[in-house]
DNA sequence: ATCATAACGCTTTTT
DNA sequence: GCGTTATGAT
């Protein structure tokens, strides 16, 4: 390389670098590494999104020009020269500077950068609009599901679907799954709806094919894989007549589509220059695929992830994706973000020594230069009520110092544990705010009016059009709708139009009447939706179907309650129209189909935030509480004694803990009740695993906590490492506590008493009333119930709770 | 059809 | 313990 080359490859990246002044080091080079194969390893808290989206601003502006040894080919001394009068000050130099450094620069729809949620996708945007202005709209910042549907948009066709195919959530494909049941004469005690669900799912990710599927179940020899296969092939086909696909249709079917079709791979793949993925740890293996296939064509793909960070597993995603990224591209470079902006050095510190237990992971240690803050306090209360109380207590002392409540969040491991809390912060005049599920869109009087707007676009989705068939009433009762259903399957039509020539069939002659109002309305409503705006539809919708008219007529207050959400959708309606300029029916339908958080309306409340972990992910509070730190509740039951769930488990801890900037409070219950049932539980071994230099615990705590340790147990069995109490021997007081429960459970008086321990040991035979045969492999006592390992023959290992399980168990 | 009672089952859940 | 769902009775 000549020395004009050096020089002005030198000054180019010194330009450019010029505009990233508040990056560190490492956030620099991640920016400016444009080319090939990246892994950008991101600690919680290291500014990676700042990082992606300086990253793609460096594309749009200079191109390549930063990560590469060539030369435009109008290069000179005098364009040098006006970079190195910039460099040294000459500002009026910025623009002609800047100039000579860019290496063609890429079109905004030439990168691709996925995310996994909505919420981080529109930030992705809001902050690629303010940074670069209008022409950031052309980048396709989105979500995997969301860069699919806008693929499958124009490919579907390729697989059969049609274009205007709708996206089933996870209540619809449960519904079509039960309906598979019934009608295949199959009992939901043995196939689960949502286990079936899991089975799909897992095949889908092993790109298994119905038949696939068939024949691998039926190598295994095992009656309930068979019997999946069947219903994954049953299922299958009445998605595709119905031109519906669910959430892993729409991966699976663009995997597909990138791989059997090289037409369209190449398509993307030369469209695509440069591709970012998001939250990579979380990839399962269709969106690996979908990835490595995108970016086939330039290999300009940028993953960006944290190993430690990975929770989903339970999902399909595999941190392998992210811990193989090296063996895939064998010439990635990996640059490693650690330097942490969020929380105080006992935090990290904390955190950084309990996923240190972790063994499949790439290493990484998170510092600060914010100082040591304050250390964590522990707090071990006496049952979930007394750790509410104390949660709440620290919230009111730290107002009291001046602190906003909305500077507080609760974080636990289940749902189910926010109720305590609830009702302690409630007592105290404070309502907090509890993040779950999306309430709006799972109302009924929501999901029908969704139905119908679905089915307007789409009459061959059976599912959606029976459940409006109906509502409000309209004389159209199970049989008629049961018998067009038989009719529909016997000619392989759509129900929709089986019901629009009722006449034709002598066995709907009755019910004719009945239905030609409803088609002649629907038809009626489906010109409105291809001539009118959404508004206007949606008056059309609730005047024509008599919604508006049953609701109102009704007269309680639950009619009231769901004309206000009724109204409530329309305000829904007219803002997305306003946003996003798009005022079609399937514009609207796409979005809320993917829409599945719309939890943070109203997220400016000055509240309390109550949460599980795995919500938590991606926020910072500068005050968290992380309740039920306890063996058994987190790690959860099921992750005891299987390494694998372990480390997941340890992540999550390792998510939870650095959610806090300033202060972090660890509780945990001596007892609590689980199930109906109180139990005791000893502290988590995560607490154990932070260095105890960081902790603190309150003074009044130390005189009770010494029972529970349990160091001196003999372990009953090594692949158990937390064994649970089963000797008598602790000091009063506990113990009576620990007695009357035992007695309680272990003999109890319900009428329904549960087969006792003692008739149960390892090694007997058992029929189960859902996976029939069975020998005990393994009883554990825990918490005055046991744990019992059974080896079924057909349905494998199941770990059961002896009490919730002795009505379906007996001794064979 | 609509309500009442029984029965079940139960991590986490970005889309 | 509790919310959801299935089933059966009026």
């Amino acid at each position: 390389m000549d020395d004009f080359t050096k020089n002005y490859i030198d000054a180019r990246r010194k330009v450019i670098a010029k505009n990233f002044p508040r990056l560190n080091a490492k956030q620099k080079e991640a920016v400016m590494a444009t080319e090939g194969p990246l892994l950008i390893l991101a600690g919680a808290g290291s500014g990676k999104t700042t990082v992606l989206i300086n990253r793609i601003a460096n594309l749009m502006k200079y191109g390549r020009a930063s990560d590469s040894n060539e030369l435009p080919p109008d290069a000179n001394g005098e364009k040098l020269d006006v970079m190195r009068r910039y460099l040294a000050g000459d500002e009026s130099l910025k623009r002609e500077a800047e100039e000579a450094a860019a290496l063609d620069p890429v079109a905004p729809w030439q990168i691709l950068a996925i995310t996994f949620t909505n919420k981080a996708a529109g930030e992705l945007k809001d902050r690629l609009n303010a940074m670069l202005g209008e022409t950031a709209e052309d980048i396709w910042a989105k979500t995997f599901h969301s860069a699919c549907v806008r693929i499958l948009r124009k490919e579907a066709p390729l697989l059969g679907y049609p274009d205007s195919f709708t996206i089933y959530d996870e209540a619809d494909r449960i519904a079509v799954i039960k309906r598979i049941l019934k009608d295949e004469n199959m009992d939901e005690k043995v196939y689960p709806p949502r286990w079936a669900a899991n089975c799909f799912d897992q095949a889908r990710n092993r790109l298994q094919t119905p038949a696939m599927f068939a024949r691998a179940a039926e190598k295994s020899g095992d009656f309930r894989m068979q019997g999946a296969a069947k219903l994954y092939e049953a299922y299958a086909k009445r998605l595709m007549e119905a031109g519906a696909m669910d959430f892993d249709d729409l991966l699976y079917n663009t995997v597909r589509i990138l791989r059997e079709f090289p037409e369209a791979r190449e398509r993307y793949q030369r469209k695509f220059k440069y591709v970012l993925i998001d939250e990579y740890q979380d990839t399962n293996n269709l969106q690996y695929m979908m990835a490595t296939l995108l970016a086939g064509g330039h290999q300009n793909i940028c993953v960006v992830g944290d190993d430690d960070q990975s929770i989903y597993a339970f999902r399909g995603a595999t941190i392998e994706n992210i811990l193989s990224f090296e063996d895939q591209y064998d010439h990635a470079r990996v640059i490693r973000l650690e330097q942490n902006y969020r929380s105080t050095a006992h935090i990290l510190d904390a955190a950084n020594a309990v996923v240190a237990n972790n063994k499949g992971r790439k290493g990484k240690k998170l510092w600060t230069d914010a100082g040591d803050g304050d250390r964590i306090t522990l707090y071990i209360a006496k049952n979930e009520d007394d750790e509410a109380q104390y949660v709440v207590r620290q919230v009111l002392q730290a107002v009291d110092r001046g602190d906003n409540l909305r500077d507080h969040a609760v974080l636990y491991r289940l749902n189910a544990q926010s109720r305590a809390l609830e009702q302690a912060f409630l007592r105290h005049g404070i309502r907090p705010r509890i993040v779950k599920g999306n309430p709006f869109f799972e109302r009924a009087e929501i999901k029908d009016l969704m139905a119908y707007f679905f089915v307007l676009l789409n009459p061959a989705d059976d599912l959606r059009l029976s459940r409006i068939i109906n509502v409000p009433a309209r004389g159209i009762g199970n049989t008629t709708v049961e018998r067009a259903r038989g009719i529909a399957e016997e000619n392989g039509l759509p129900l929709f139009t089986v019901i629009s020539m009722a006449e034709a069939f002598p066995e709907l002659a009755k019910s004719a009447g009945k239905l030609k109002p409803f088609v002649e309305m629907m038809n009626g409503l489906s010109s409105t939706a291809h001539n009118e705006g959404l508004e206007a539809l949606y008056d059309a919708l609730l005047e024509k179907t008599g919604y508006a008219a049953m609701l109102e007529s009704a007269r309680t207050d639950e009619a009231a309650n769901k004309l206000e959400n009724v109204r409530e959708l329309k305000n829904f309606i007219v803002t997305h129209v306003r946003e996003s300029g798009d005022d079609t029916l399937a514009g609207f339908l796409d979005e809320v189909s993917l829409y599945t958080d719309l939890q943070a309306v109203d997220l400016d409340e000055n509240t309390v935030t109550l949460m599980t972990i795995h919500s938590a992910k991606g926020l910072e509070f500068p005050t968290v509480f992380v309740v039920g730190m306890e063996e058994g509740v987190f790690p959860s039951l099921q992750a005891i004694g299987e390494s694998e769930q372990m480390e997941e488990e340890r992540r999550l801890a390792y998510v939870a803990i650095t959610r806090a900037k300033k202060r972090l409070f660890l509780t945990s219950a001596r007892q609590r009740m689980v199930f109906g049932q109180t139990a005791p539980h000893r502290v988590s071994r995560f607490v154990d695993e932070i260095p105890p230099e960081h902790i603190d615990r309150p003074y009044s705590d130390l005189k009770t906590s010494a029972w529970f340790d349990f160091d001196d147990v003999p372990e009953e069995d090594a692949g158990w490492s937390a064994p649970a109490p089963k000797r008598a021997a602790p000091p009063a007081p506990a113990v009576r506590d620990w007695q009357k429960t035992r007695k309680k459970t272990i003999a109890p008086p319900a009428p329904k008493a549960a087969a006792p321990a003692a008739s149960f040991h390892v090694g007997d035979r058992v029929e189960h009333s859902a996976f029939h045969a069975g020998t005990i492999v393994k009883m554990t006592p825990m918490g005055g119930d046991h744990l019992v390992e059974i080896q079924f023959d057909a349905a494998g290992l199941k770990r059961l709770m002896l009490k919730a399980a002795a009505r379906y168990i007996k001794k064979i």
